[in-house]
Order: C-alpha cells, then sequence, then structure tokens
RNA sequence: GGCGCCAUCGUCUAGCGGUUAGGACGCCGGCCUCUCAAGCCGGUAACACGGGUUCGACUCCCGUUGGCGCUACCA
C-alpha cells in the first residue's frame, strides 16, 4: 500500500465516545496504521445545540484512552485545519457562495410552514415529498422583497440530474435513482451549512482518500457525491462499516447495558481489550487469530475481510477477550490500569513491588478490572474476616490442628516464605498429621485468607509475608480455642 | 409509503460452484487441581424461504419474508 491514504473520523460533540463510533474511529485508525497513512479528527460541531466543549473533551480523552492517536486535529494541528466545523465557516460560505456565482445553487426563502403543507399534500398524494422548485428561478427584484420582508434565504443545490453510482469497498455496487432527491439545503438560513454539505467541504479540502463511516450513512451518499461533482472534486473511495446492534438486533441502546466507551472504561475493561473486541466486529483475521494485541491488529487489518453485514454487541465475548488481555498484557501495564480501582476501593499498597505482586497473581482470575477489589481484599487488614464454609474448615479437629502445627512450623522452619518453602513447609505439616490433599489445604487457606476460593496458596502465603501469616494463623487457632 | 443496505450455529464469524459447512464466545460433560479460574480434551448448535442458472449451489441471478438505515434548515 502506499504511504497517501489519507482517513478521519468525525465524531460529533454530543456525549461521551460511543462504542459504535469507537469502533468506526478504530477502522479508520487501523487502516491508517496499516497503510502508513494519516488519520485526521475532526469534531463536527454545526450542530450547535447539542454540542459542547466539554463532550469534546470527553470524545478526546476516549479516544486517547483507546490508544487511537490522531496526526492531524485538535490538540495535533496540521497545516489543513481548522479541525473544528464550528471554525470553518468561512470555508463553507465561500464554497456556497462559489456554487451560487455559477449558477448550481439558489437561495430560497420557503418557510417551514410553506415547505411543511407542501410535504404534506405530497405525502397525501402518495408522492415522495421533494422540495417543488419555488424559489428556482426567482428574480432579483422578488429576492430583494422578500428579504425586506425579514425572509432569510437557505441555499439549495439542485438534486441530481442522473442516476448516482458508485463502488462501495465493502457494499460492492450501490446504485441510488435520480428521482428520489429534490434540491436539498447546503446553507441554512442562520448561515451554518447543513451536514452533507460540510463534510464533503471538509473531507474534500482535507483531501481525504477514504471515507470509513458506518452503514447510517450510506443513504447520504447520494447527497455527497453530488456536492462533491457540483463543487468539482473527486470523490473519495466509500466504505460503509456496518452498525454494532444489540443483542435483540435494535440499535445499540442505552438501556440494555453500557454504549460508551468511559462505562466500559469503569467496569474495569482494558483498552486494549476493547479495541480487540470491536475489531471482530466485521473484520475477521486471515486466520483466525481472536486474541491480538494493537501491533497485530495493525499487521493484519484489511478493509477487504470487513463483512457488510450487521454485528450483534456481545458482553459474554468481551469479557473473555478482557479476561485474555489482563492475562496477557505486560503485568506493568496492567499494574498501571489496576491501580485506580484498588485505591478507589480503599486497597492503597505503598509497595509498588507488592502490588505489581498481588495483580500478577490475582489477575489469572479476572474477568475485569472492576473485580479487582473483592480479589485482593484478602491481602489487606489485620483482621481476617471468615466466610461461613472457611470459618468450619479451622474449626474442625483436624482443621485446627493443621493451623496450629503450620504456625509452629513456619516460625522455626522460615525466615523468609517463598511459594516453594511455604508449600514445602504444609505438606511437612501433612506428613506428621497424616493429612493431605484438601483436608491439609482448606484449613490453611482458610486461615490466612478467610475464604475457601482463591489464588494458589503458596504465592498468597509469599505476598503476605512471614509476619502476616503467623498472625493469622495464631488469630485463626485462638478463634479456635476460644470456642 | 418510497429508496437503500443486510441475511451461515443463540452470538461473532470462515467460506469466495464440488467441504463430513471450519473456528471463537456461551452452554454441557471430562481431565488437571487445595479451591476458583486458566489450560487441555470432547459435546451441543447454522446455510431464512421460494424460484431459477449449472453436471453440481451456502456460494451466482430474481423474488418473498424479516431486520436495519435514510427519507430534515440532526449528525
Amino acid at each position: 500500500m502506499t504511504g497517501s491514504t489519507r482517513v478521519r473520523f468525525a465524531p460529533s460533540p454530543t456525549g461521551h465516545l460511543h462504542i459504535g463510533g469507537a469502533r468506526t474511529a478504530l477502522f479508520n485508525w487501523l487502516f491508517a496504521r496499516h497503510t502508513g497513512g494519516t488519520f485526521v479528527l475532526r469534531i463536527e460541531d454545526t450542530d450547535t445545540a447539542r454540542s459542547t466543549a466539554e463532550s469534546e473533551k470527553a470524545v478526546l480523552e476516549d479516544l486517547a484512552w483507546l490508544g487511537l492517536s490522531w496526526d492531524e486535529g485538535p490538540e495535533a494541528g496540521g497545516d489543513r485545519g481548522p479541525y473544528r466545523q464550528s471554525e470553518r465557516r468561512e470555508i463553507y460560505r465561500e464554497q456556497a457562495d462559489r456554487l451560487l456565482d455559477e449558477g448550481k445553487a439558489y437561495r430560497c426563502y420557503c418557510t417551514d410552514e410553506e415547505l411543511e403543507t407542501k410535504r404534506k399534500g405530497a405525502l397525501a398524494n402518495g408522492l415522495v415529498p421533494q422540495y417543488d422548485g419555488t424559489c428556482r428561478g426567482i428574480s432579483a427584484g422578488d429576492e430583494e422583497r422578500l428579504r425586506s420582508e425579514g425572509r432569510a434565504p437557505v441555499v439549495r443545490l439542485y438534486g441530481p440530474t442522473e442516476d448516482i453510482a458508485f463502488e462501495d469497498l465493502v457494499r460492492g455496487a450501490v446504485e441510488f435513482k435520480k428521482g428520489m432527491l429534490g434540491d436539498f439545503v447546503i446553507m441554512r438560513s442562520d448561515g451554518r451549512p447543513t451536514y452533507n454539505f460540510a463534510v464533503v467541504v471538509d473531507d474534500a479540502l482535507m483531501e481525504i482518500t477514504h471515507v470509513i463511516r458506518a452503514e447510517e450513512h450510506l443513504s447520504n451518499t447520494m447527497r455527497q457525491i453530488l456536492v462533491y461533482r457540483t463543487l468539482g472534486f473527486e470523490p473519495p473511495t466509500f466504505v460503509h462499516v456496518s452498525l454494532i446492534v444489540d443483542k435483540d438486533r435494535s440499535k445499540l441502546s442505552k438501556r440494555r447495558g453500557a454504549t460508551s466507551v468511559a462505562e466500559f472504561r469503569e467496569q474495569g475493561f482494558l483498552p486494549g481489550a476493547i479495541v480487540n473486541y470491536l475489531s471482530l466486529l466485521g473484520w475477521s483475521h486471515p486466520e483466525a487469530a481472536e486474541v491480538l494485541s494493537r501491533e497485530q491488529l495493525v499487521d493484519a487489518f484489511d478493509l477487504a475481510r470487513v463483512s457488510p453485514s450487521p454485528a450483534a454487541f456481545d458482553e459474554d465475548k468481551l469479557s473473555w477477550v478482557n479476561a485474555h488481555h489482563i492475562r496477557e498484557e505486560p503485568l506493568e501495564r496492567v499494574v498501571e490500569l489496576a491501580r485506580p480501582f484498588a485505591e478507589r476501593a480503599g486497597f492503597v499498597e505503598a509497595d509498588p513491588e507488592r502490588f505489581a505482586a498481588i495483580v500478577g497473581l490475582v489477575r489469572e482470575g479476572l474477568e475485569r478490572l472492576g473485580d479487582l477489589p473483592e480479589e485482593i481484599a484478602i491481602f489487606f487488614g489485620d483482621e481476617v474476616e471468615f466466610e461461613s464454609e472457611a470459618r468450619e474448615w479451622v474449626e474442625g479437629e483436624t482443621g485446627s490442628g493443621v493451623v496450629r502445627e503450620l504456625r509452629t512450623a513456619v516460625e522455626r522452619e522460615a525466615e523468609a516464605l517463598s511459594p516453594g518453602t511455604f508449600k514445602s513447609i504444609l505438606k511437612g505439616v501433612g506428613r506428621e498429621l497424616g493429612v493431605k490433599g484438601k483436608d491439609l489445604f482448606m484449613p490453611a487457606r482458610a486461615a490466612l485468607t478467610g475464604r475457601t476460593h482463591g489464588p494458589a496458596l503458596g504465592e498468597v502465603a509469599a505476598i503476605l509475608g512471614r509476619e502476616r501469616v503467623l498472625t493469622r494463623l495464631s488469630s485463626a487457632a485462638e478463634k479456635e480455642a476460644r470456642r
């Protein structure tokens, strides 16, 4: 591939980054990185009513968190900016004026009410509602008069005079009939461009080569190609990626669970896992590999393997992918991501090495970082809280014997506790007492952690350290003695 | 309503005229194991329907059905 591809992701800043948007951004990013091209980020904030600066910040943060770095855009700069549509008003106006001068567009003074009446009339007659061209050949005098009445015009582009066909990279040949579209608005009466106009002006001027976006924009493509042609620009290659849908096949909705990247982050999904899972929605690895690092994805990504059918979001599989990433990503990375989860739950470990050891041990059984506090609780605090089943293990005769003997043995034999030494000491106790297996391990586990489930016991003891092991064994023994 | 897109196990998907239709998640068993996971082994389960085209269709064409999208001075 050449290094000249230019793609963009163009979110509207109306909230946190949506999971569907994240997937679109990801495919653009993967394509850019795979081809050595440029990934542009553009903020589509022409809808002033819904766009906010906070949302823009949130979206930027979400993208950065996912690791989808952009080469041009807000904060990154670039020589084809500005990268916010709200800062490009002049550019749209110039382009619209040009079309007006060239007679390819015209001012329309029809009011909403007039338009609404016509629309209803058309619908009533079973016709496709589209602009009837009332203002098409409007005279300068009429314009003057309408303007003096206080009417502010919109700018309309002439609808297509021929069918519009194009080749979509994932959908193949797509064709729209000319009669489907009337003269449509490109500039609103307040001077702001409409979406379909702004997008084309921006994509053309930013020299975007591949427009990779969600399928919901497929129908818009007819309008946009018309704008490209009228403006005298060459349309880019279009790539319409399928939508991500809910388990019930409807549009992904908030009410059925998390839908924003931020929400998944809060639950403890790793950015690498989200990127990995999202890549599998509508794309597949040539060798069917499923657990993939960012690098592997960049390396293997190919638009030719993007599927055209909508994909249902499956949180079970996301969790599975996440568990893999928690286990397989570099420990230091996982530790860094895990720390806030621990600290928020009150588990603050001053010693970074000990904390890393704890995370390194419990990550084997973690599906989400949100489950971390529960798992690491056993390493914190002086008092062990016993689950009832665990209590039974230390209370029985053999159990209490194991606990007492183990305490003595640890005190006598071990200066430092490694997983190996702890295990051999435990086994020694077992031999002495004639106890093995569950009857040996469970009392020890229960005394040390208060639980009957958990990570490998030797490792747990090693992280606890000799002193704490002794304390906990003593206190379990006392507990038994007091009965 | 009109136009467009989509259609393989419950879910994500492989397949690109000839396959016992493959893999993954989930689920169910087994092994391993102090426990829970992980891991390994095995099982469950699909070409929406109807017409063509062809010696031969999951694959190509048409239609039906269903899902979704667009149909705005929202993006």
